[in-house]
DNA sequence: ACCTGAACACCGTTCAAGT
DNA sequence: ACCTGAACACCGTTCAAGT
């Protein structure tokens, strides 16, 4: 069943244009605000194709003609969370613009409590919005501002990317079960790793706190003076 | 139904003991070897309770009563799998220590298909076996050897452990399906974003290359000369 | 043009009954 | 002590038929 091109722009079909047969049910929007509504009431994991059929009181095969699939329905709600994000004032200073712009993705995302299933989906970046590349344009741009080449600054964003997405994956996973101390290491370490021992009363303490600013601080300046370069 | 003692150990109840009972058609030894060579053959993404039972000829409800559920499985498998990497010679250098650990436990890792969902398992390192604990111990020792403190070597191990984490799961999900070029855009980007532009066409040569250890290098060099700590 | 139920091909997990 | 099939409560997706 092919998604036809009035259901991609999003556009409910005009009965008044003269367009026949049996009218629609709902539209690409409807569905989107259905789904973040059933999200907010149940939970990320409760979003499923036959669920959200339910809560718009239709046929869960109807969904197929509005969405490709269940990932497709996932990256347009990502689009549609990320376009309403406030873009942030950033400061005119390179490096302190990459640092200023990763930290509010990063913390868009990370209040976003679905992020972590979509920040894992295949080509991630390959399927955002116009709406959304306005991060990765502003570290290409600032990287290159402070003196770097084209692959040295592909590179840097990247290498930005990872550090984020891990962050955001690692601590989303843990706050689901928060009874595991998150990253933790779970029964007090043996003697003949003392190191580990003596660390873990200071774990959960450590991990509570929010760390991103300052690694990606660290990363950023390791980045940006860095003399050797993959490319 | 709980998962009792004898179960818990790997071990096989010996029938000599004078247990009694029907007895055990399988054990965790062998659930586990079955579950690799599943993995071999299908793909992890076929490791299913229902299959691997299956495939040893069991009933699937029959696994209960050798692995807690699913997620256990997981875990007991990427424990075997990394008590298996050989440990690395490390150099004295506490900064070259870090890194070449680091190093060797990500290739570990990226050479290993399923680490991606491993890795989000709740509380990951929570339920690492010792035999895998030597990485954070290293870790720490040698950030502590360089000259900082308890709650500063935590903090660098996480952060360490959090570029690994979004490294091997960006690039294992773009494996997947080669098709979709790894986080590349995928539209020529639009006039009103220059550098990713002209960044495009460059794009897919470095995402190709292996640039985790340059990275790793200037992450490492960034936390270590870093003077301000959120600890 | 759009919607639908039936159907396919699966999941993980529980539980009472059986050996 | 251990194993089992039936059952529960789900999935995503396809497709032929209906309006």
């Amino acid at each position: 069943v092919a998604v036809d091109q009035a259901v991609h722009d999003g556009t409910v079909p005009q009965l008044s244009q003269g367009r026949t047969g049996r009218p629609p049910v709902t539209s690409r929007a409807e569905i989107l605000a259905a789904a973040r509504h059933l999200i907010d009431q149940d939970g990320w994991e409760k979003l499923t194709i036959r669920r959200l059929a339910t809560q718009l009181g239709i046929g869960a095969t109807t969904l197929y003609h509005h969405v490709r699939d269940r990932e497709d329905l996932v990256v347009l709600l990502l689009n549609e969370f990320i376009a309403q994000i406030p873009r942030p004032e950033l400061p005119e200073d390179p490096r302190d613009r990459i640092i200023a712009a990763a930290v509010a993705a990063h913390d868009a995302l990370a209040a976003w409590p679905w992020a972590a299933e979509v920040l894992t989906t295949d080509g991630f970046i390959g399927r955002l919005d116009e709406s959304a590349l306005w991060l990765v344009e502003e570290i290409l741009a600032s990287v290159i501002a402070h003196g770097h080449t084209q692959p040295q600054a592909i590179y840097i964003f990247r290498t930005i990317w990872y550090y984020m997405v891990g962050e955001i994956l690692v601590r989303a996973h843990s706050r689901r079960h928060p009874a595991a101390l998150e990253t933790t290491p779970a029964n007090f370490p043996p003697a003949h790793l003392p190191h580990l021992a003596a660390a873990f009363p200071h774990w959960a303490t450590i991990a509570a706190q929010n760390t991103y600013p300052n690694g990606l601080r660290a990363l950023v300046d390791g980045l940006l003076t860095q003399t050797t370069f993959p490319p």
